[in-house]
DNA sequence: TATGGTTGTCTATATCAATAGACATTTAGG
DNA sequence: CCTAAATGTCTATTGATATAGACAACCATA
């Protein structure tokens, strides 16, 4: 296998104590340090970085700040969350289910919602008129109290007029449509896209800043191939992956 | 839509102006400046971002450095390329078919190449027993000569003896199947996840530290279902986004 | 309770990142 | 040919980043 012996660079706009915190987030999602639940001694990842002990405490104050660790004089730096949940991609993705048992609580909070008229793209991607007016709904959605996705996603407004007061009590999309009269809906595409977190997405999911985020941009449509929702949600991509099964 | 007007970050260990960099970059790939064909002038991308000029100069630098724009003196900073990939995910993905017209020049470059025994992790994904023997190729995509991709992939080796050598010589994955009999193949599973690109992908996709990079885990298996080949794949994510249909 | 291993704190220094202002240089266009 | 608009260069200052070393405080355990 690698063996991960990439080091860190320098004077390259991102600061040393950020490419190491990153890291060692990273080696922690991935169960490197399992066998003892902590992370290394400050003195043995200075050394494995090539860097100051004081830089890796700089790094570990962030991961603390983030609720990742934990550090208690005398006996090391504790191992307090690690986490990467999973979301299959398929042709009936649901966020709910996708989820399913991976976590207990799951909630979808309605942030905001408004009527507009839709941009060329968006009414190219719906198919219908562009200017023609769609409802916007701004959702966060969580597992377990902690947030792990943040959605804009635009439906027809004529045809689902009142779908923000349906979500808004539901806390699903899937049981919002039904409401409306809508059974069944299938996913007919997904793209998928990474970038920095920007400001309203690092303040709705908790993120530190220069975090990366997972794009996913989906089209939804009934079981005529009719367009019935486009979604552009946005996850943290140190917790989440995807999964595409063929 | 949304303005985008999300504003930058300080002292959270990513400089301002990779920061800025990033999001230029990004407005150059989004088609922002297509009219002119130029970025806005330094003192107005200052206001816009709210910092000094000078700081916006750093990241165009760094810009010119990855030979996306190039400055010249009296007239403003030109847009010298833009391009994002698009990469559908499907359940017959292939690299070179995948890009389709999108890039005139296309290869696959083997760096290297060993056979070794299979991780615990590595043979359940595959069906083998664990310890067996698998081989391993480390190959480099470009399009139009630059560099789209990293990937690791490994292969049962009693049944691909020698796919290094198909591979080398024809560059093509598919090709270097059918050359030891296997004429077609599927893919069964991809997870798509994103991190910052190591020191050892930096390098090979010719990256400025710092970028993201999407990583695609895929399996593909022959007809009959028996997994074939395991593969972990790397991308720039400024310069590629997969698209799912289904 | 003594000891080794670990984190916490302090001082000092050098370099990078960002701001501020002034002015030179080049290009495009009236 | 002049002017406006844009990039290029220089000096100076401030705060963040990183290194270096020393020592204190705490924990587990022999």
């Amino acid at each position: 296998m690698d063996t991960g012996q990439a080091n860190v660079h320098r004077q390259n706009g991102v600061a040393l104590w950020r490419q190491i915190a990153d890291r060692i987030r990273a080696s922690i999602a991935n169960g490197d340090y399992d066998a003892t639940g902590k992370v290394p001694p400050e003195f043995s990842l200075a050394a494995q970085f090539g860097v100051n002990r004081h830089t890796v405490r700089s790094a570990l104050a962030a991961l603390a700040q983030e609720g990742i660790v934990r550090s208690v004089q005398g006996r090391g730096t504790l191992i307090e969350r690690k986490e990467r949940l999973n979301f299959p991609i398929t042709r009936r993705t649901r966020f709910s289910e996708g989820i399913g048992d991976q976590a207990r609580e799951k909630e979808g909070l309605l942030l905001h919602s408004a009527q507009e008229p839709a941009s060329a793209d968006l009414a190219a991607r719906l198919h219908i008129p562009a200017g023609a007016p769609v409802i916007r709904l701004e959702t966060l959605r969580k597992a377990d109290r902690r947030p792990v996705s943040r959605s804009t996603t635009w439906f027809p407004a004529d045809r689902f007029g009142g779908i923000e007061d349906a979500y808004s009590k539901s806390g699903s999309i899937t049981v919002a449509f039904r409401m409306l009269g809508l059974s069944d809906y299938l996913r007919v595409s997904t793209e998928v896209t990474a970038t920095h977190a920007d400001g309203a997405d690092l303040a709705d999911l908790q993120l530190s800043p220069g975090a990366i985020i997972l794009v996913a941009r989906a089209l939804n449509t009934d079981p005529d191939g009719v367009p019935v929702q486009y979604a552009v949600s946005r996850f943290p991509a140190d917790m989440v992956q995807f999964t595409i099964e063929n």
